[in-house]
DNA sequence: TATTTTTTTGGCATTATGCCATTTAATTAT
DNA sequence: ATAATTAAATGGCATAATGCCAAAAAAATA
Protein backbone atom coordinates (compact mmCIF):
# COMPACT_ATOMS: atom_id res chain seq x y z
CA UNK A 1 0.00 0.00 0.00
CA UNK A 2 1.52 3.16 -1.07
CA UNK A 3 1.54 6.39 1.15
CA UNK A 4 -1.01 7.86 -0.62
CA UNK A 5 -3.20 4.47 -0.05
CA UNK A 6 -2.77 4.54 3.17
CA UNK A 7 -3.35 8.49 3.56
CA UNK A 8 -7.16 7.84 1.61
CA UNK A 9 -7.70 5.12 3.25
CA UNK A 10 -7.69 6.75 6.73
CA UNK A 11 -9.02 9.65 5.70
CA UNK A 12 -12.87 10.19 7.34
CA UNK A 13 -14.15 13.77 5.75
CA UNK A 14 -16.73 13.25 8.56
CA UNK A 15 -14.04 14.57 10.78
CA UNK A 16 -14.13 18.31 9.33
CA UNK A 17 -16.18 20.63 9.93
CA UNK A 18 -17.55 21.14 5.93
CA UNK A 19 -20.31 23.41 5.70
CA UNK A 20 -24.28 22.11 5.03
CA UNK A 21 -23.87 22.53 1.38
CA UNK A 22 -27.30 23.22 -0.52
CA UNK A 23 -28.85 24.58 -3.66
CA UNK A 24 -31.31 27.09 -4.31
CA UNK A 25 -32.86 28.49 -7.71
CA UNK A 26 -35.15 31.35 -8.89
CA UNK A 27 -37.28 29.88 -11.26
CA UNK A 28 -38.93 32.40 -13.66
CA UNK A 29 -41.91 33.04 -16.19
CA UNK A 30 -43.58 35.32 -17.87
CA UNK A 31 -47.39 35.33 -17.19
CA UNK A 32 -50.13 37.90 -17.43
CA UNK A 33 -47.54 40.68 -18.25
CA UNK A 34 -45.38 40.12 -15.10
CA UNK A 35 -42.37 38.18 -14.68
CA UNK A 36 -43.22 35.79 -11.58
CA UNK A 37 -40.79 33.43 -9.77
CA UNK A 38 -41.93 30.20 -8.10
CA UNK A 39 -42.07 30.49 -4.19
CA UNK A 40 -42.83 27.29 -1.94
CA UNK A 41 -43.83 27.53 1.61
CA UNK A 42 -41.40 25.54 4.12
CA UNK A 43 -42.76 22.82 5.63
CA UNK A 44 -40.47 21.94 7.45
CA UNK A 45 -38.00 23.54 10.24
CA UNK A 46 -36.15 25.62 10.37
CA UNK A 47 -38.03 28.36 8.66
CA UNK A 48 -41.35 26.35 9.08
CA UNK A 49 -44.29 28.19 7.23
CA UNK A 50 -42.47 30.56 5.32
CA UNK A 51 -41.74 31.56 1.99
CA UNK A 52 -38.61 30.23 0.14
CA UNK A 53 -36.66 29.67 -3.03
CA UNK A 54 -37.03 25.99 -3.99
CA UNK A 55 -34.06 24.35 -2.78
CA UNK A 56 -32.55 21.87 -0.33
CA UNK A 57 -29.46 19.70 0.66
CA UNK A 58 -27.18 18.40 -2.04
CA UNK A 59 -27.19 14.66 -1.50
CA UNK A 60 -23.90 13.28 -2.29
CA UNK A 61 -25.06 9.78 -2.46
CA UNK A 62 -27.61 10.57 -5.57
CA UNK A 63 -26.33 13.70 -7.29
CA UNK A 64 -23.77 13.08 -9.54
CA UNK A 65 -22.71 16.78 -9.66
CA UNK A 66 -24.20 20.13 -8.31
CA UNK A 67 -25.95 20.29 -11.69
CA UNK A 68 -27.72 17.28 -11.54
CA UNK A 69 -28.34 18.67 -8.07
CA UNK A 70 -30.19 21.43 -9.46
CA UNK A 71 -31.67 20.04 -11.79
CA UNK A 72 -33.53 17.29 -9.76
CA UNK A 73 -34.67 19.96 -7.46
CA UNK A 74 -36.34 21.86 -10.75
CA UNK A 75 -37.85 18.74 -12.32
CA UNK A 76 -39.60 18.12 -7.87
CA UNK A 77 -40.95 21.35 -8.19
CA UNK A 78 -42.28 22.27 -11.44
CA UNK A 79 -41.93 18.51 -13.50
CA UNK A 80 -39.77 20.09 -15.95
CA UNK A 81 -36.73 18.62 -17.30
CA UNK A 82 -35.64 20.52 -20.31
CA UNK A 83 -35.59 24.10 -19.06
CA UNK A 84 -32.52 26.79 -19.26
CA UNK A 85 -30.56 26.37 -15.95
CA UNK A 86 -27.61 28.54 -15.39
CA UNK A 87 -25.53 28.79 -12.14
CA UNK A 88 -25.57 32.52 -11.04
CA UNK A 89 -23.11 32.14 -7.69
CA UNK A 90 -22.00 30.61 -4.41
CA UNK A 91 -23.19 31.90 -1.32
CA UNK A 92 -21.64 30.66 1.85
CA UNK A 93 -21.87 32.30 5.59
CA UNK A 94 -21.20 31.69 9.21
CA UNK A 95 -25.08 33.93 10.21
CA UNK A 96 -27.52 32.67 6.96
CA UNK A 97 -28.59 29.33 8.48
CA UNK A 98 -29.09 28.93 12.05
CA UNK A 99 -28.13 25.12 11.73
CA UNK A 100 -24.54 26.25 10.79
CA UNK A 101 -21.96 27.74 8.15
CA UNK A 102 -24.13 27.22 4.97
CA UNK A 103 -22.43 27.41 1.20
CA UNK A 104 -25.50 27.51 -1.36
CA UNK A 105 -25.36 27.08 -5.06
CA UNK A 106 -27.81 29.32 -6.34
CA UNK A 107 -29.23 28.70 -9.93
CA UNK A 108 -32.05 30.48 -11.68
CA UNK A 109 -34.38 28.41 -14.49
CA UNK A 110 -36.45 29.46 -17.37
CA UNK A 111 -39.52 28.47 -18.25
CA UNK A 112 -42.42 28.42 -20.65
CA UNK A 113 -45.64 29.10 -18.08
CA UNK A 114 -47.70 27.91 -20.61
CA UNK A 115 -45.99 24.37 -20.80
CA UNK A 116 -45.63 23.80 -16.71
CA UNK A 117 -47.49 21.34 -15.26
CA UNK A 118 -47.80 21.79 -12.01
CA UNK A 119 -46.54 19.44 -9.76
CA UNK A 120 -49.35 18.06 -7.28
CA UNK A 121 -47.52 15.58 -5.53
CA UNK A 122 -45.36 18.24 -4.03
CA UNK A 123 -45.43 18.39 -0.37
CA UNK A 124 -44.63 21.71 -0.03
CA UNK A 125 -47.33 24.60 -1.08
CA UNK A 126 -45.91 25.87 -4.31
CA UNK A 127 -46.64 29.47 -5.81
CA UNK A 128 -45.91 31.81 -8.87
CA UNK A 129 -44.99 35.16 -7.47
CA UNK A 130 -44.97 38.30 -9.37
CA UNK A 131 -41.59 39.47 -8.85
CA UNK A 132 -42.31 42.53 -6.92
CA UNK A 133 -44.64 40.93 -4.88
CA UNK A 134 -41.98 38.26 -3.94
CA UNK A 135 -39.28 40.64 -3.07
CA UNK A 136 -41.72 42.81 -1.18
CA UNK A 137 -42.38 39.42 0.76
CA UNK A 138 -40.55 38.58 3.97
CA UNK A 139 -38.21 35.57 2.76
CA UNK A 140 -36.66 32.71 4.66
CA UNK A 141 -33.02 32.57 5.36
CA UNK A 142 -31.07 35.15 3.08
CA UNK A 143 -33.48 34.45 0.12
CA UNK A 144 -34.29 37.54 -0.43
CA UNK A 145 -30.98 38.30 -0.99
CA UNK A 146 -30.59 35.34 -3.35
CA UNK A 147 -33.29 36.41 -5.30
CA UNK A 148 -31.97 39.87 -5.93
CA UNK A 149 -28.84 38.43 -7.07
CA UNK A 150 -30.73 36.01 -9.31
CA UNK A 151 -32.82 38.82 -10.72
CA UNK A 152 -29.96 40.69 -11.45
CA UNK A 153 -28.26 37.89 -13.70
CA UNK A 154 -31.72 37.76 -15.59
CA UNK A 155 -31.98 41.26 -15.77
CA UNK A 156 -28.46 41.52 -17.42
CA UNK A 157 -28.54 38.97 -19.82
CA UNK A 158 -31.62 40.38 -20.92
CA UNK A 159 -29.51 43.94 -21.88
CA UNK A 160 -26.52 42.27 -24.02
CA UNK A 161 -27.95 38.82 -24.96
CA UNK A 162 -30.90 36.85 -26.23
CA UNK A 163 -31.53 34.81 -23.33
CA UNK A 164 -35.34 35.79 -23.16
CA UNK A 165 -35.88 33.34 -26.07
CA UNK A 166 -35.51 30.80 -23.00
CA UNK A 167 -38.91 32.25 -21.67
CA UNK A 168 -41.35 32.04 -25.12
CA UNK A 169 -43.39 29.01 -26.09
CA UNK A 170 -42.47 26.99 -29.01
CA UNK A 171 -44.27 29.43 -31.56
CA UNK A 172 -44.56 32.85 -30.63
CA UNK A 173 -44.65 36.71 -32.65
CA UNK A 174 -41.85 38.94 -32.81
CA UNK A 175 -44.19 41.22 -31.05
CA UNK A 176 -44.48 39.14 -28.25
CA UNK A 177 -40.44 38.87 -27.36
CA UNK A 178 -40.11 42.51 -27.46
CA UNK A 179 -43.02 41.97 -24.95
CA UNK A 180 -41.04 40.14 -22.83
CA UNK A 181 -38.00 41.71 -23.30
CA UNK A 182 -39.67 44.91 -22.47
CA UNK A 183 -41.35 43.30 -19.23
CA UNK A 184 -37.55 41.93 -18.13
CA UNK A 185 -36.02 45.62 -19.00
CA UNK A 186 -38.56 47.70 -17.29
CA UNK A 187 -38.79 50.07 -20.44
CA UNK A 188 -40.15 49.82 -23.94
CA UNK A 189 -37.79 49.25 -26.90
CA UNK A 190 -37.80 50.71 -30.25
CA UNK A 191 -39.63 47.84 -32.71
CA UNK A 192 -37.70 48.50 -36.02
CA UNK A 193 -34.51 48.37 -34.03
CA UNK A 194 -35.69 45.01 -31.86
CA UNK A 195 -36.47 43.00 -35.30
CA UNK A 196 -33.40 44.37 -36.92
CA UNK A 197 -31.12 42.99 -34.21
CA UNK A 198 -33.40 39.69 -33.41
CA UNK A 199 -33.32 38.87 -36.86
CA UNK A 200 -29.74 39.52 -38.06
CA UNK A 201 -28.81 37.17 -35.07
CA UNK A 202 -30.06 34.38 -37.01
CA UNK A 203 -31.13 32.57 -34.04
CA UNK A 204 -34.88 32.23 -34.48
CA UNK A 205 -36.54 31.37 -38.16
CA UNK A 206 -40.40 31.51 -39.43
CA UNK A 207 -42.28 28.76 -39.05
CA UNK A 208 -44.62 29.20 -41.56
CA UNK A 209 -47.29 30.08 -39.15
CA UNK A 210 -49.54 32.84 -38.55
CA UNK A 211 -50.97 33.35 -34.99
CA UNK A 212 -54.87 33.90 -35.82
CA UNK A 213 -56.13 37.75 -34.90
CA UNK A 214 -58.59 40.49 -35.19
CA UNK A 215 -56.00 42.02 -36.98
CA UNK A 216 -53.02 41.61 -39.19
CA UNK A 217 -51.85 38.56 -38.28
CA UNK A 218 -48.21 38.22 -37.08
CA UNK A 219 -45.76 35.76 -38.22
CA UNK A 220 -44.95 32.69 -35.76
CA UNK A 221 -40.83 32.07 -35.40
CA UNK A 222 -39.16 29.48 -33.46
CA UNK A 223 -36.28 29.05 -31.50
CA UNK A 224 -33.10 27.97 -34.63
CA UNK A 225 -30.64 25.60 -32.57
CA UNK A 226 -29.36 26.38 -29.21
CA UNK A 227 -28.36 29.77 -27.85
CA UNK A 228 -24.58 29.97 -27.26
CA UNK A 229 -24.06 30.52 -23.70
CA UNK A 230 -22.56 34.53 -24.44
CA UNK A 231 -23.81 35.31 -27.22
CA UNK A 232 -24.47 39.44 -27.08
CA UNK A 233 -26.31 42.17 -28.80
CA UNK A 234 -24.53 45.09 -29.36
CA UNK A 235 -27.15 47.15 -28.07
CA UNK A 236 -30.32 46.04 -27.14
CA UNK A 237 -30.98 48.39 -24.72
CA UNK A 238 -31.69 51.20 -26.12
CA UNK A 239 -35.50 52.55 -24.74
CA UNK A 240 -38.52 54.14 -26.48
CA UNK A 241 -39.60 56.89 -24.35
CA UNK A 242 -42.10 55.64 -22.19
CA UNK A 243 -45.75 56.22 -24.05
CA UNK A 244 -47.56 59.35 -22.35
CA UNK B 1 -38.62 26.21 24.56
CA UNK B 2 -40.25 26.28 21.12
CA UNK B 3 -40.41 23.27 18.43
CA UNK B 4 -38.26 25.27 15.91
CA UNK B 5 -35.34 26.37 18.95
CA UNK B 6 -35.97 22.26 19.82
CA UNK B 7 -35.35 21.06 16.33
CA UNK B 8 -32.19 23.35 16.28
CA UNK B 9 -30.61 22.49 19.67
CA UNK B 10 -30.98 18.69 18.51
CA UNK B 11 -29.43 19.45 15.14
CA UNK B 12 -26.40 17.56 14.27
CA UNK B 13 -24.91 18.67 11.16
CA UNK B 14 -22.33 16.34 11.45
CA UNK B 15 -24.48 13.45 11.37
CA UNK B 16 -25.50 14.42 7.64
CA UNK B 17 -23.10 13.58 4.33
CA UNK B 18 -21.65 16.96 3.17
CA UNK B 19 -19.59 17.51 0.18
CA UNK B 20 -16.31 18.79 0.62
CA UNK B 21 -16.06 22.17 0.67
CA UNK B 22 -12.73 24.42 -0.87
CA UNK B 23 -11.74 26.98 -2.58
CA UNK B 24 -9.90 27.50 -5.91
CA UNK B 25 -8.70 30.15 -7.95
CA UNK B 26 -6.66 31.25 -10.85
CA UNK B 27 -4.37 34.08 -9.91
CA UNK B 28 -3.37 36.06 -13.08
CA UNK B 29 -0.91 38.27 -14.32
CA UNK B 30 0.34 39.86 -17.53
CA UNK B 31 4.56 39.36 -17.61
CA UNK B 32 7.13 39.29 -20.55
CA UNK B 33 4.38 39.70 -23.31
CA UNK B 34 2.72 36.88 -21.82
CA UNK B 35 -0.47 35.96 -19.59
CA UNK B 36 0.82 34.03 -16.51
CA UNK B 37 -1.07 31.93 -13.92
CA UNK B 38 0.39 30.86 -10.40
CA UNK B 39 0.68 27.28 -9.72
CA UNK B 40 1.59 25.76 -6.68
CA UNK B 41 3.13 22.29 -6.35
CA UNK B 42 1.16 20.28 -3.58
CA UNK B 43 3.02 19.66 -0.33
CA UNK B 44 0.72 17.06 0.83
CA UNK B 45 -1.26 13.78 -0.27
CA UNK B 46 -3.78 13.72 -1.98
CA UNK B 47 -1.78 14.65 -5.56
CA UNK B 48 1.59 15.06 -3.16
CA UNK B 49 4.01 16.70 -5.69
CA UNK B 50 1.68 17.79 -8.52
CA UNK B 51 1.04 21.35 -9.46
CA UNK B 52 -2.70 22.77 -9.27
CA UNK B 53 -4.56 26.11 -8.50
CA UNK B 54 -3.89 27.94 -5.08
CA UNK B 55 -6.91 26.71 -2.98
CA UNK B 56 -7.90 24.54 0.07
CA UNK B 57 -11.16 23.83 2.26
CA UNK B 58 -13.14 26.51 3.40
CA UNK B 59 -12.73 27.25 7.00
CA UNK B 60 -15.87 27.49 8.70
CA UNK B 61 -14.17 28.51 11.86
CA UNK B 62 -12.16 31.29 10.71
CA UNK B 63 -14.10 32.30 7.40
CA UNK B 64 -16.67 34.61 7.99
CA UNK B 65 -17.89 34.08 4.34
CA UNK B 66 -16.55 32.25 1.37
CA UNK B 67 -15.29 35.70 -0.15
CA UNK B 68 -13.35 35.44 2.63
CA UNK B 69 -11.90 32.33 2.52
CA UNK B 70 -10.85 32.84 -1.37
CA UNK B 71 -9.21 35.88 0.19
CA UNK B 72 -7.65 34.60 2.57
CA UNK B 73 -6.00 32.04 0.40
CA UNK B 74 -5.26 34.96 -2.06
CA UNK B 75 -3.27 37.01 0.71
CA UNK B 76 -1.36 33.24 1.87
CA UNK B 77 0.13 32.86 -1.61
CA UNK B 78 0.96 36.15 -3.13
CA UNK B 79 1.28 38.79 0.06
CA UNK B 80 -1.30 40.70 -1.58
CA UNK B 81 -5.19 42.00 -0.43
CA UNK B 82 -6.74 44.48 -2.39
CA UNK B 83 -6.31 42.66 -6.02
CA UNK B 84 -9.20 42.07 -8.43
CA UNK B 85 -11.16 38.84 -7.04
CA UNK B 86 -14.25 37.20 -9.28
CA UNK B 87 -16.22 34.57 -8.24
CA UNK B 88 -16.24 32.01 -11.73
CA UNK B 89 -18.58 29.39 -10.88
CA UNK B 90 -19.09 26.01 -8.22
CA UNK B 91 -18.23 22.71 -9.36
CA UNK B 92 -19.20 20.16 -7.46
CA UNK B 93 -18.49 16.31 -8.77
CA UNK B 94 -18.43 12.90 -6.85
CA UNK B 95 -15.53 11.68 -8.64
CA UNK B 96 -13.39 15.01 -8.65
CA UNK B 97 -11.42 14.30 -5.66
CA UNK B 98 -10.12 11.13 -4.12
CA UNK B 99 -11.39 12.16 -0.75
CA UNK B 100 -15.02 12.41 -1.42
CA UNK B 101 -18.04 14.34 -3.33
CA UNK B 102 -16.12 17.47 -3.34
CA UNK B 103 -17.33 21.10 -4.00
CA UNK B 104 -15.08 23.71 -5.13
CA UNK B 105 -15.54 27.81 -5.38
CA UNK B 106 -13.74 29.04 -8.18
CA UNK B 107 -12.43 32.64 -8.23
CA UNK B 108 -9.99 33.96 -10.44
CA UNK B 109 -8.10 37.38 -9.40
CA UNK B 110 -6.12 39.85 -11.59
CA UNK B 111 -2.95 41.61 -9.93
CA UNK B 112 -0.22 43.63 -11.34
CA UNK B 113 2.64 41.83 -11.35
CA UNK B 114 5.44 44.33 -10.04
CA UNK B 115 3.38 45.04 -7.27
CA UNK B 116 3.88 41.42 -6.27
CA UNK B 117 5.60 40.20 -3.08
CA UNK B 118 5.92 36.57 -3.47
CA UNK B 119 5.61 34.92 -0.37
CA UNK B 120 8.80 33.11 0.65
CA UNK B 121 7.43 31.73 3.95
CA UNK B 122 4.76 29.72 1.95
CA UNK B 123 4.95 26.05 2.79
CA UNK B 124 4.54 24.66 -0.75
CA UNK B 125 6.70 25.97 -3.69
CA UNK B 126 4.71 28.64 -6.37
CA UNK B 127 5.60 29.42 -9.40
CA UNK B 128 4.30 31.75 -12.41
CA UNK B 129 3.88 29.94 -15.09
CA UNK B 130 2.90 30.97 -18.86
CA UNK B 131 -1.21 29.87 -19.10
CA UNK B 132 -0.39 28.13 -21.93
CA UNK B 133 2.65 25.82 -20.28
CA UNK B 134 0.22 25.22 -17.58
CA UNK B 135 -2.48 24.08 -19.62
CA UNK B 136 -0.66 22.11 -21.39
CA UNK B 137 1.25 20.52 -17.63
CA UNK B 138 -0.38 17.18 -16.12
CA UNK B 139 -2.49 19.48 -13.29
CA UNK B 140 -4.29 17.82 -9.73
CA UNK B 141 -7.25 17.05 -9.40
CA UNK B 142 -9.75 18.68 -12.14
CA UNK B 143 -7.94 22.22 -12.17
CA UNK B 144 -6.95 21.79 -16.05
CA UNK B 145 -10.88 21.55 -16.34
CA UNK B 146 -11.04 24.64 -13.78
CA UNK B 147 -7.99 26.61 -15.08
CA UNK B 148 -10.14 26.68 -18.52
CA UNK B 149 -13.00 27.65 -17.30
CA UNK B 150 -11.55 30.83 -14.96
CA UNK B 151 -9.44 31.76 -18.55
CA UNK B 152 -12.67 31.73 -20.51
CA UNK B 153 -14.12 34.05 -18.04
CA UNK B 154 -11.25 35.94 -18.45
CA UNK B 155 -11.02 36.33 -22.00
CA UNK B 156 -14.14 36.83 -22.28
CA UNK B 157 -14.80 39.81 -20.20
CA UNK B 158 -12.05 41.20 -22.20
CA UNK B 159 -13.81 41.27 -25.14
CA UNK B 160 -16.78 43.45 -23.58
CA UNK B 161 -15.38 45.04 -20.88
CA UNK B 162 -12.13 47.64 -19.42
CA UNK B 163 -11.57 44.55 -16.75
CA UNK B 164 -8.26 44.41 -17.82
CA UNK B 165 -7.10 47.48 -16.35
CA UNK B 166 -7.45 45.66 -12.94
CA UNK B 167 -4.01 44.54 -14.59
CA UNK B 168 -2.27 47.12 -14.76
CA UNK B 169 0.34 49.19 -12.78
CA UNK B 170 -0.89 52.51 -10.56
CA UNK B 171 0.28 53.99 -13.81
CA UNK B 172 0.29 52.93 -17.55
CA UNK B 173 0.01 54.16 -21.17
CA UNK B 174 -2.20 53.54 -23.77
CA UNK B 175 -0.09 51.46 -25.42
CA UNK B 176 0.63 49.00 -23.14
CA UNK B 177 -3.12 49.11 -22.12
CA UNK B 178 -3.95 47.98 -25.46
CA UNK B 179 -1.08 45.34 -25.55
CA UNK B 180 -2.15 43.43 -22.19
CA UNK B 181 -6.03 43.49 -23.90
CA UNK B 182 -3.97 41.86 -27.04
CA UNK B 183 -2.48 39.54 -24.48
CA UNK B 184 -5.43 38.75 -23.38
CA UNK B 185 -7.69 38.27 -26.90
CA UNK B 186 -5.05 36.73 -28.85
CA UNK B 187 -5.06 39.40 -31.45
CA UNK B 188 -3.83 43.22 -32.44
CA UNK B 189 -6.80 46.22 -31.48
CA UNK B 190 -6.81 48.80 -34.05
CA UNK B 191 -5.52 51.45 -31.73
CA UNK B 192 -7.69 54.54 -33.13
CA UNK B 193 -10.71 53.16 -31.90
CA UNK B 194 -8.93 51.55 -29.06
CA UNK B 195 -8.65 55.15 -27.75
CA UNK B 196 -11.72 56.29 -28.81
CA UNK B 197 -13.28 53.86 -26.44
CA UNK B 198 -11.40 53.60 -23.70
CA UNK B 199 -11.28 57.55 -23.85
CA UNK B 200 -14.82 57.89 -24.05
CA UNK B 201 -15.35 55.08 -20.94
CA UNK B 202 -14.10 57.68 -19.06
CA UNK B 203 -12.46 54.98 -16.84
CA UNK B 204 -9.15 56.44 -16.61
CA UNK B 205 -7.56 59.83 -16.22
CA UNK B 206 -4.27 61.13 -16.98
CA UNK B 207 -2.00 61.80 -14.45
CA UNK B 208 -0.10 64.38 -15.66
CA UNK B 209 3.27 62.31 -16.12
CA UNK B 210 5.20 61.08 -19.28
CA UNK B 211 6.69 57.83 -19.56
CA UNK B 212 10.39 58.73 -20.06
CA UNK B 213 11.28 57.03 -23.22
CA UNK B 214 13.85 57.01 -25.80
CA UNK B 215 11.20 58.81 -28.35
CA UNK B 216 8.08 60.58 -28.10
CA UNK B 217 7.06 60.08 -24.58
CA UNK B 218 3.37 58.57 -23.89
CA UNK B 219 1.05 60.05 -21.34
CA UNK B 220 0.51 58.22 -17.96
CA UNK B 221 -3.23 56.84 -17.36
CA UNK B 222 -4.88 55.80 -14.24
CA UNK B 223 -8.16 54.32 -13.02
CA UNK B 224 -10.58 56.64 -12.33
CA UNK B 225 -12.52 55.36 -9.52
CA UNK B 226 -13.81 51.73 -9.79
CA UNK B 227 -14.88 49.46 -12.76
CA UNK B 228 -18.32 48.36 -12.50
CA UNK B 229 -19.09 44.89 -12.26
CA UNK B 230 -20.66 44.88 -15.68
CA UNK B 231 -19.72 47.68 -16.89
CA UNK B 232 -19.91 46.67 -20.87
CA UNK B 233 -18.07 48.62 -24.03
CA UNK B 234 -19.78 47.70 -27.64
CA UNK B 235 -17.09 46.19 -29.77
CA UNK B 236 -14.11 46.00 -28.36
CA UNK B 237 -13.33 42.43 -30.26
CA UNK B 238 -12.62 44.08 -33.85
CA UNK B 239 -9.45 42.40 -34.82
CA UNK B 240 -6.64 44.15 -36.80
CA UNK B 241 -5.23 41.95 -39.69
CA UNK B 242 -1.80 40.33 -38.08
CA UNK B 243 0.96 42.00 -39.42
CA UNK B 244 3.11 40.42 -42.37
C1' DT C 1 -66.05 48.88 -50.02
C1' DA C 2 -64.19 51.69 -46.40
C1' DT C 3 -62.43 51.59 -41.71
C1' DT C 4 -59.70 50.04 -38.11
C1' DT C 5 -55.79 48.19 -36.07
C1' DT C 6 -51.56 45.85 -35.78
C1' DT C 7 -47.66 44.02 -38.37
C1' DT C 8 -44.05 44.90 -41.33
C1' DT C 9 -41.13 47.56 -44.25
C1' DG C 10 -38.84 51.98 -46.11
C1' DG C 11 -36.01 55.87 -45.85
C1' DC C 12 -32.95 58.80 -44.06
C1' DA C 13 -30.47 61.60 -40.47
C1' DT C 14 -27.33 60.70 -36.89
C1' DT C 15 -23.88 58.28 -34.69
C1' DA C 16 -20.30 54.85 -34.29
C1' DT C 17 -16.57 52.34 -36.34
C1' DG C 18 -12.63 50.98 -39.32
C1' DC C 19 -8.97 52.59 -41.76
C1' DC C 20 -5.05 55.03 -42.88
C1' DA C 21 -2.54 59.25 -43.32
C1' DT C 22 -0.70 63.11 -40.93
C1' DT C 23 1.13 65.67 -37.18
C1' DT C 24 3.62 65.90 -32.81
C1' DA C 25 7.27 65.32 -29.40
C1' DA C 26 10.87 63.59 -27.87
C1' DT C 27 15.83 61.40 -28.65
C1' DT C 28 19.65 60.36 -31.64
C1' DA C 29 22.56 61.03 -35.54
C1' DT C 30 25.03 64.22 -38.55
C1' DA D 1 22.36 73.43 -34.54
C1' DT D 2 19.80 70.81 -37.64
C1' DA D 3 18.01 66.66 -39.67
C1' DA D 4 16.54 62.01 -39.07
C1' DT D 5 14.07 58.67 -36.56
C1' DT D 6 10.45 56.60 -34.09
C1' DA D 7 6.37 55.96 -31.36
C1' DA D 8 2.41 58.77 -29.62
C1' DA D 9 -1.52 61.13 -30.73
C1' DT D 10 -4.83 63.26 -33.86
C1' DG D 11 -7.52 64.16 -38.23
C1' DG D 12 -10.54 62.95 -41.81
C1' DC D 13 -13.48 60.36 -44.22
C1' DA D 14 -15.82 56.10 -46.10
C1' DT D 15 -18.63 52.60 -44.36
C1' DA D 16 -21.73 50.51 -41.22
C1' DA D 17 -24.98 50.54 -37.41
C1' DT D 18 -28.66 52.76 -35.04
C1' DG D 19 -32.67 55.74 -33.91
C1' DC D 20 -36.59 57.67 -35.56
C1' DC D 21 -40.68 58.29 -37.87
C1' DA D 22 -43.69 57.46 -41.53
C1' DA D 23 -45.75 54.61 -44.97
C1' DA D 24 -47.47 50.25 -46.67
C1' DA D 25 -49.66 45.72 -45.94
C1' DA D 26 -52.95 42.35 -44.15
C1' DA D 27 -56.43 40.79 -42.02
C1' DA D 28 -61.28 41.46 -39.49
C1' DT D 29 -65.13 44.46 -39.01
C1' DA D 30 -68.37 48.22 -39.94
Amino acid sequence: MSKEEEYLASYDASKFDAPLATVDMAIYCVHAEKLHVLLVKRAAFPAKGEWALPGGFIDIKSDADVDASAARKLAAKTGISTSYLEQVCSVGRADRDPRGWALTVLYFALIDHAALAPDEASVEQAEWVPLEDALSRKLAFDHHDLLMRATQRLRGKARYSALPLKLMPAEFTLAELQHVFEILLGTDLESKSFRRRILSSELIEETGNLRPTARRPAMLYRLKGEIEEDFAFPGLIHAKPAAL
